[in-house]
RNA sequence: GCGCUCGUAGCUCAGCUGGAUAGAGCAACGGCCUUCUAAGCCGUGGGUCGCAGGUUCGAGUCCUGCCGGGCGCGCCA
């Protein structure tokens, strides 16, 4: 409907200036918004205001100007005037009937579009390490990326969604490592396990797994793997029998455990850990409703020379130089604070290196845009991915990242970051066996990403209007309720075709639920362009109390049958936009509550 | 210290890329079930948009400087 209007608009724009009326040397973009107060109409536009400068006209005069070119259209039921030139919509009667049989007909398709015209559009999101289970922090990552990326899909882009896995570097070692000492111990051994390993229960599941399936095959006498070593650093609540550094202790254990295992067993126990903790991460995805096209290992761009290829591409066009036996990248070029290192004194290739071929990688699979959605943390290493693609020659601009702010749980109004148990986060898991899945998905992208989340855990769990998510869906579950009772009492469910009786729909509830399900077109294309999933939770709320609010002031299923039909037609259409909203969050559309 | 980010009703947050008189929901108070689910609806009160300047027809929105919160400043990932 907006598009209706812009079009009308730039033909009147059109006759002005070929009329010679106006010129101009840069033709405006013409901005149409909802008009916030039902006086104003339906839309409002400020074009005579933008215009009023650059042709030097009193904004009124053009407004005129502009309403006597306005072609006519039969959306239009009259237009005006007001205030300092803004000219103002009202969209015939008709215009908003006709949408509920173009709801009913499009089904699951009303409020797609393809203003993304087939573009290819990666989106990268979660990609947490693989060292433990998902938490909190990183469902709200999953919640809003599975989101941006349906929004994408549902106007018109060609999405591809991805997870990169950390399935290399110094973490993914101490993992190994952690699985194995717990390994150790689970054959006998006993040994002080480092300040810096996981400790995380799944780490003894994984060494359980590898205590039943092979034994002792594994085992190392303790005091052969502790020989050596580095003192570590005192563990908090522990006697604190030792003053070292923990970061050289967990290398020399890794060292220790490549160099006594020997390669192959040092690759399985470390694969071991890698895909049992990659599968659990995988499942509970699936149990969230997020899934990917594709997860992307790290590792498999050394394997395939990527990382050396970005290397050599950064040398050829002189972004490296070489001090203190590292491989620098002067990002500093770029805009970066500092230069980076990516190639470690030892050799070994950084994060960071890997991090460049990745995006390089991106780039050369064609993709259009590509958008990487990282916790805020994170945010201060935006410039050097950035200026790694600019130094490559890539097309930086390519690349938006979107951060997401930590969500903060609370219960009985206190902080529950911390699980009492385990003193680690709150899991993603433990989160939706709380909450539910629904109201998990809901929370996560009702507020703008970029805003810090309470979370709160008792609202979440509540059964009542203070709910959003009850709320809506129990919109959509009343009008359920209502066609089972029509069912019952044998009336006719089957709606009557097309606009078919639907001038009956004359009362001020009707009408604002027709404005509303006309808008929600708009929010979705506002909401994937904007990559704000909130807008589709606001208006999902405003449509739930519209049909509440209509659904207390007048009985559905009346004696009148023509009015009974164009009610029961309103309240499907109504029906219908619940749950395409509601699917586009992963959110489910329950038939009764 | 430098960089990024946020600051809107008592609380949690919107505010449609600069538009008309800043909006919801909680919480508070008062109403509505003999009627399709009261997990609902209606009404009332509540604001120096952190502060101070600037840009212009117009600023919660853009720019600058302060104040306050969060995060980041590794040859970790």
């Amino acid at each position: 409907m907006k598009q209706d209007i812009k079009a009308i608009l730039s033909a009147a724009l059109d006759t002005l200036i070929a009329e010679g009326r106006l010129t101009l040397d840069e033709r405006p973009e013409i901005q149409v918004d909802r008009a916030k107060d039902s006086a104003h109409g339906d839309f409002a536009t400020n074009l005579a205001l933008l215009l009023a400068k650059p042709a030097r006209a009193k904004p009124r005069d053009l407004a005129q100007q502009l309403l006597d070119a306005l072609p006519a259209s039969p959306l239009v039921a009259r237009v005006e005037i007001a205030g300092p030139g803004f000219i103002n919509f009202f969209l015939a009667e008709d215009a908003y009937r006709t949408l509920v049989p173009r709801i009913l007909d499009s089904g699951p398709d009303y409020g797609l579009s393809r203003i993304g015209a087939g573009q290819r559009v990666q989106v990268e999101f979660v990609s947490a390490n693989p060292t433990g289970p998902l938490h909190v922090g990183h469902g709200r990552g999953a919640a809003y990326g599975a989101v941006v990326a349906d929004l994408l899909e549902a106007v018109g882009f060609n999405v591809h969604r991805e997870y990169y896995v950390n399935d290399a570097g110094r973490q993914m070692d101490i993992l190994g490592t952690s699985v194995w000492l717990r390994y150790l111990e689970l054959c006998g051994e006993e040994l002080r396990f480092p300040s810096n390993g996981y400790k995380g229960d799944y780490v003894w599941d994984i060494a359980a797994t590898l205590h039943r399936e092979h034994g002792d095959a594994y085992r190392v006498e303790s005091e052969q793997v502790f020989a050596g070593l580095p003192a570590d650093a005192p563990v908090e609540g522990e006697p604190q029998d030792q003053s070292g550094d923990k970061e050289a202790h967990i290398d020399g254990l890794i060292a220790a455990a490549k160099r006594l295992l020997g390669d192959n067993r040092y690759r399985y126990v470390f694969e071991l850990g890698l895909n049992t903790i990659l599968d659990d991460i995988r499942e509970d995805l699936a149990e969230f409703g997020v899934t990917y096209q594709e997860w992307y290992s790290e590792r498999s761009l050394t394997e395939s020379g990527a990382v050396n290829r970005a290397i050599e591409r950064l040398r050829e066009s002189g972004h490296v130089y070489e001090q203190n036996g590292a491989l620098w990248f002067r990002s500093t070029a770029f805009g970066d604070e500092k230069d980076r290192v990516v190639v470690r004194e030892n050799g070994q290739s950084t994060y960071f290196a890997s991090d460049i071929a990745y995006h390089m990688d991106k780039l050369e699979r064609g993709f259009d845009r590509v958008i990487d959605i990282w916790g805020a943390d994170h945010h201060g290493y935006i410039p050097r991915v950035k200026a790694a693609l600019q130094a490559l020659g890539d097309d930086a601009d390519k690349l938006d990242v979107l951060l997401v702010q930590f969500a903060i749980l609370y219960r009985g109004g206190e902080k529950a970051q911390m699980s009492t148990r385990s003193g680690e986060f709150v899991t993603l898991r433990e989160l939706r066996q709380e909450v539910g899945r629904d109201a998990a998905r809901f929370f996560y992208v009702m507020r703008r990403c970029e805003q810090h989340m309470d979370f709160d855990l008792d609202l979440a769990k509540s059964e009542s209007s203070d709910n959003p998510v009850y709320y809506v869906q129990y919109a959509h579950a009343r009008i359920c309720a209502v066609l089972r009772q029509a069912a019952e009492r044998g009336l006719v469910v089957e709606p009557s075709s097309g606009t078919h009786n639907l001038e009956r729909l004359a009362e001020a509830h009707e009408q604002a639920l027709l404005r509303t399900l006309g808008r929600y077109p708009e929010s979705v294309e506002l909401a994937a362009l904007k990559a704000e999933p909130h807008q589709i939770t606001h208006y999902l709320r405003e449509l739930a109390n519209d049909l509440h609010t209509y659904y207390n002031a007048h009985q559905f299923l009346v004696d009148d049958t023509e009015l009974r039909d164009a009610r029961i037609k309103l309240i499907l259409a109504t029906r219908q936009v619940l749950r395409n909203g509601l699917s586009l969050i992963g959110v489910s559309a329950p038939e009764s509550m």
